[in-house]
DNA sequence: TTATATACTGTAAAAATATACAGTATAAAT
DNA sequence: ATTTATACTGTATATTTTTACAGTATATAA
């Protein structure tokens, strides 16, 4: 099978999470809108490429006519086993195997966000926004985030969740319970490491 | 599951059938040309219906956007699109689709127990328990509950989430909110259906 | 008897989509 | 220095496809 470039590999992979997501196939407009191409001539040639290499099918003429003949990746049919990470007092969050504390199967894609973890919420410095101990706050790895944004943050060794705001050097790091105080750390003087944000939220009953 | 009729089952196979052939959905005229409908709105009206009962999903505007939700036989292995209910103020919670909100993909055994719907909270009367607006509560189709149990429950054409407890003929629907008071149904004088139990619940942030 | 649901035909317009053609730009190969 | 391959933009058009609307027919329920 003959080696992909860059960009076909890019589209491939485009195809086939549309394809999972949706359940069909992608037009050649939205793989452009989906990769930032601003013609849909730039997906028609990769998507052309990407059949003569014989990765794909197309069938011409039809709407959607694109079916993959080998996928890239191998996406695995069964739901998805999301981990769970306990909130350890020291160190981050990893993945680790000695971390997770159980699996659970679900989409990562349910919530608006997809996600990489499960977060098991210790303490009850967010009881006010609804999320109680033992909670499970799905976390996306990012550090892009935006004040209001739900964070996982770390300072030093200690790992908190907390509303994240930030003026300048200025980090807040807000919970939400009364008995509580803010958290500020002068960025100049401490570092403080975003871990990711919470896109959702699951409790067992 | 609403059941088929004889011709909305062949149109479902007839779509999973062109699925398994060629990695993407059928149009009407294609549906048509199999079955032997002359016209194309034969395959729209059985696709309206197919969706209305929740078998697939219609991306409106979209050429060929169809998704199988509820495969007829079991090959499709994709994972399950939980249906959301708006908790709506009269009637029971259904799950024809003029009632479902959205659907989300996840697996019905997320949670310890397995759950049928999720749904859509309005109002503030469990608050205290960590369950707000619009939060997503799952739900499990059964009249087997306990007393503690977060149950759905419809008396006369309201349906309500509460706390569950029972003393022979007294039954006492609890909020979690100091501002809301305990519903007392003498059962002698008032039916009251248990619609199910909550197994879980989901946030998005 | 009059609805009501199922199950279509036939037509047509609007919108979505594939796809051809004419270019531009860049890097690597010859 | 010129070709060749990759990687696009931009535009236009023919075709595909969805989808609304107006009917017809039949069986079943109220």
């Amino acid at each position: 099978m003959k080696e992909l470039t860059k960009q076909q590999s890019k589209v491939l992979a485009c195809v086939e999470v549309y394809l999972n997501k949706t359940g069909f196939p992608p037009t050649r407009a939205e793989i452009c809108k989906e990769l930032g191409f601003k013609s849909p001539n730039a997906a028609e040639m990769h998507l052309r490429a990407l059949e003569k290499k014989g990765y794909i099918a197309i069938q011409s003429g039809s709407s959607r006519g694109i079916s993959v003949v080998k996928s890239q990746q191998n996406f695995t049919q069964s739901p998805d086993q999301m981990p769970v990470i306990g909130l350890v007092a020291a160190g981050s969050p990893t993945l680790a195997e000695e971390n997770i504390e159980k699996r659970i199967p679900c989409d990562p894609n349910m919530f608006a966000d997809s996600f990489d973890y499960f977060l098991k919420v210790k303490g009850l410095s967010m009881i006010e926004a609804g999320i109680h101990e033992d909670d499970l706050v799905a976390i996306k790895k990012t550090t892009d985030v935006k004040n209001g944004d739900l964070v996982v943050v770390r300072l030093e060794d200690e790992v908190t969740l907390k509303y994240f705001k930030q003026n300048n050097h200025n980090l807040e790091l807000i919970p939400a319970n009364k008995d509580f105080s803010i958290i500020e750390v002068d960025l100049r003087e401490q570092e403080a490491f975003v871990e990711g944000k919470s896109v959702g939220l699951i409790r067992t009953h």
